[in-house]
DNA sequence: TTGAAAGCGCTAACAG
DNA sequence: CTGTTAGCGCTTTCAA
């Protein structure tokens, strides 16, 4: 296999020193306008490409992010890594996807080869992070931030305000004169994405004045399956509500599905709302009505939070939700108390 | 900023040299377990990570491949990535995501930063491959695979038998009584995904000695919203179909909301078949029968193929599909025509 | 405006 | 079994 060129090479080609070459190269003062343009089409007569390993292991730096996210075939995380991959294309960099697969090992195996390869900064995807991740990151000294997801360390992440966003979906369904709500919650017991999301449901329902009560919570694992069990458990314990709200879009998919399986129509008997507003939400029958989280935009504000920090701790930041209105939702009559 | 440790440092500390440091890391012989020993301890004590952009130098071998794919979040592509990636780690392997976004300037442009950064290998996914790109990189010499697409040239790849896949498909329509069958395709003119499945649906027509109409077969871009359009017009020009086979699941998906409006029912009025079986087929209401291609499993075979070729091409490699049968079509009674 | 030379952190002969 | 040394392809002083 006959190498490709090297800065030598050229240089030798041009007659110039390969000093010279890399100075044109990086756009750096030092050389005359004929050299420049001799150097120039020498490099394109011979197809010449810089090296970017000598290149990192000189400057510390390879242009290049990790990013550690829970599954690449799922919905939502595949949206923020898409954003992230636009914004990382714009500015130059590359993405390294590390698929953790809801498994810490995996995790700490990923950390390290990011390490090893020497990637500029970590993108840390929905995951809870633990405080070996913590001790990790730390040891590697790497610009990190989280998406989605926090931690009880001094880390930078951006998310929405889980609470408020869920205190507003449950709102609109109280406003539309729902009464007896219940909640399919994500995995039991998250500090995360579990917790606030309850509390903002609580909130909401306290506002109107309606006792909550722990039967009208079930919880799964964001995932559609478990949407599926969530909504049969749910109305098997409670027969009158009227609505459900859904911690993801995919578990508001498995609530229909078990709907439509029950011949309960949906809005008509029972009113849903999803959350993440991702395409599974637009793609439901009924097309789902869903607190939206700016996913993609969350994906593209992640690399901006990590490469754009000049130096100290970038600032964390909330990113703000939209309920995006569809069809999954009725209004009903209060006065008929149905 | 504090520099890391580098293998001087060990080896100063261990009182070796760095050769010793070096062979023990690699695993070749030529130390005594004692040194090892030494070494070893030394080496956690300091937490000491060696530095693959300097190792890469030196062997020419990153042990990172690059993907390109047209776009991360679309759920065919996604799959297919996570089966790239489980392979990849499971052979220590990083991998590099890169969003062509259905653009050629992208795809050229990553190239580039691909062959910069030393990836060992390409994987391209789904997308028309251009002569330019095969330019691109016949010129760095690069191994690569194609994932559910082919060429002119001569690139192993690695999808299923369209054709057949969809003459089955039809088939099982065909079977099921229906004459009338409808098809929603692809991009129009697509010699890859669109003319080798729109053969298969006249081959599977001709068998039953069924006419093929040009009205019949309309086309989309794999979208879902291209599905809503494309039913619609599919069911304009042919108010006598009983059944459609759609050319992606997001295409049926598409398909299958537009019959919703239309309070069309599905399957009791219009069979649907879809293609690639990704979740989107799962989750739809009702679940939709599809062609299933082993989407994850040609993720992982692909870096397979990449990496294990000892030398010369590897060979191309054809997958099996399978249709997974849910509740989107229904038996048609031919006596009564209906 | 230019070039020579010293590394970046590591591996791989080559000697001992 | 172990160490010395010459690079990998590039950037960056330092001198000229």
């Amino acid at each position: 296999m006959e190498m490709s060129y090297t800065i030598k090479d050229v240089a030798k080609k041009a007659n110039v020193s390969v000093a010279t070459v890399s100075r044109i190269l990086n756009n750096l003062p030092g050389y005359s306008e004929k050299t420049k343009e001799k150097v120039l089409q020498v490099i394109t007569e011979m197809g010449y490409q810089p090296n970017a390993i000598a290149r990192g292991l000189i400057n510390k730096k390879t242009k290049t992010l990790g990013v550690l996210l829970p599954a690449v075939s799922d919905t939502f995380a595949s949206v923020v890594l898409s954003g992230i991959e636009d914004m990382a294309h714009d500015l130059d960099y590359s993405v390294m996807v590390c698929n953790t697969a809801k498994d810490g090992i995996r995790t700490m195996k990923y950390l390290q080869a990011l390490r090893e390869k020497q990637v500029d900064g970590i993108i840390f995807i929905s995951e809870f992070f633990k405080e070996e991740y913590y001790n990790a990151i730390t040891a590697m000294k790497l610009p990190i931030v989280l998406v989605s997801t926090k931690s009880a360390y001094d880390i930078p992440f951006i998310k929405v305000d889980d609470e408020k966003a869920v205190l507003d979906g449950v709102m609109y369904l109280l406003e539309r004169g729902h009464r007896s709500i219940g909640m399919i919650a994500g995995t039991k017991g998250d500090t995360i994405a579990t917790i606030p999301r309850i509390e903002g449901y609580k909130k909401a329902l306290n506002k109107q004045g309606i006792a909550f009560e722990t039967k009208k919570v079930v919880y799964g694992d964001f995932g559609f399956e478990s949407g599926i069990e969530a909504a049969e458990e749910l109305l098997y314990h409670n027969k009158d509500v009227t609505a459900i709200f859904c911690s993801s879009d995919e578990m508001a998919a498995g609530a229909l599905s078990y709907l439509y399986r029950m011949s309960i129509r949906v809005p008509d008997e029972i009113s849903l709302v999803g959350y993440d507003n991702t395409k599974v939400a637009e793609m439901a029958i009924p097309p789902l009505t869903t607190v939206g989280q700016p996913l993609y935009e969350m994906g593209k504000n992640s690399v901006r939070m990590l490469l754009e920090r000049e130096d100290g701790q970038s600032k964390s930041m909330f990113m703000p939700h939209k309920i995006a209105e569809r069809e999954s939702v009725k209004s009903i009559d209060q006065s008929t108390g149905e």
